[in-house]
DNA sequence: TGTACATCAGTGAACGCGCGTTCACTGATGTAC
DNA sequence: TGTACATCAGTGAACGCGCGTTCACTGATGTAC
């Protein structure tokens, strides 16, 4: 045996994976530098090529892990009212002013559509599950002009441009109002067509 | 007088501003350096400085002047279905794979998110002038639930988001049907509540 | 008309710095005997 | 029980490179006389 039990190794990386999601969301990816995302995880910078290969490879770890927490989550939600939760809280201001603990694809889109392929299917896998689960929900009502998985893919759409628009806008008033018609506009395409959508959000 | 007429070096500006318009969508504010934004205008790096003061204070005539553009094809567009055939355009394959010469919200919206207050306040200005335009289309129809620029918020929220999706993932087949669900979401959201949305999309 | 000078957009080498990555080394542990 | 050795997670200096920025210079032009 060496200096450590079998599971430490493991638990550094594990500590890696997530003190980088947090500064990849809250710096970008080119904004964070190797010696910066080691020193969060209480490392030096040599240190990281024992349990990565390369940034690109931390990078596409992270996604993975991002998404898989994100899939959590929804699972997570009753399944009821699962969805309209989950929009609540993901636009809300605590969200928007909070990136490094929110959603990675708010946080990190573009940039990941500009990253090599191993990166971008990381990606694509995790996202594929995040509509699964949404739509898991979305199923379990029983009326809708849509498909559920047609329905999910437009309400991450909207969710993440929204909530990426109200980080980039600088006045604090617009933005609010920017979360508040996302709500509006979210809760229209859950709606049954035929009928008006639910009317109890108020403005943020 | 000197070697050039008073219009050359603004004309020597304007054109580095479009040239870095591209070269900022396709690889990124961050991805893109001096000495690449200035040869991609046929100068070499030392001229840069004459015409800007700093890069963000490019970064920031970029987003001002790719948002102009953005309004000035709304305002072109005809008054009766304008919104419906900026929604074709944008949602389109060939908008997706062309970023270069695309949305700049689709391209750069996070990475902004994360700049200095020079450039953020330049984009909300931005992105004002381009809601009041699709908000101007919107009013044209008689009949809606919310008000204009409600609705307009969720579309750009819509729109950016999905297509920043579409690029982001490797899967070419799960790409397109993420453009032709958002086109669907989209005219939903611009459905006057208690009919169901004109439906004559087909997929990509 | 011809010469000396001022202008100034653009040139290109150089600056200090942080990037991703490599590598010889450390030192605390468990194992062998 | 005591000593020599193997393991290996983590250290920290160093690598070449591209970054944003600075600056002394170039050279084609218009102006002065």
């Amino acid at each position: 045996m060496a200096r450590y039990g079998a599971e430490h190794k493991q638990a550094t990386r594990r500590r890696m994976i997530e003190t980088a999601g947090r500064r990849f969301k809250s710096d970008g990816i080119d904004g964070s530098g190797i010696a910066t995302l080691v020193a969060d995880a209480g490392l030096t910078n040599g240190a990281f090529y024992g349990h990565f290969s390369s940034k690109d490879d931390l990078v596409a770890a992270v996604v993975t892990d991002q998404l898989d927490a994100q899939v959590a989550l929804l699972d997570s939600l009753p399944a009821g009212s699962g969805v309209e939760a989950f929009i609540r809280d993901y636009l809300s201001a605590a969200h928007r002013d909070d990136p490094a603990a929110g959603c990675p694809s708010a946080a990190l889109l573009d940039e990941i559509g500009r990253c090599d392929g191993a990166i971008r299917q990381a990606y694509t896998a995790g996202v594929r599950s995040v509509i699964a689960a949404i739509s898991r929900h979305l199923d379990d009502g029983d009326d809708h002009t849509s498909p559920a998985e047609e329905q999910a893919i437009g309400l991450v759409g909207l969710l993440v441009g929204s909530l990426q628009l109200a980080r980039a806008l600088e006045d604090r008033e617009l933005s609010d109002r920017v979360l508040a018609a996302a709500h509006a506009n979210a809760l229209k395409l859950l709606a049954p067509a035929g009928r008006p959508p639910t009317n109890d959000q108020e403005s943020a």
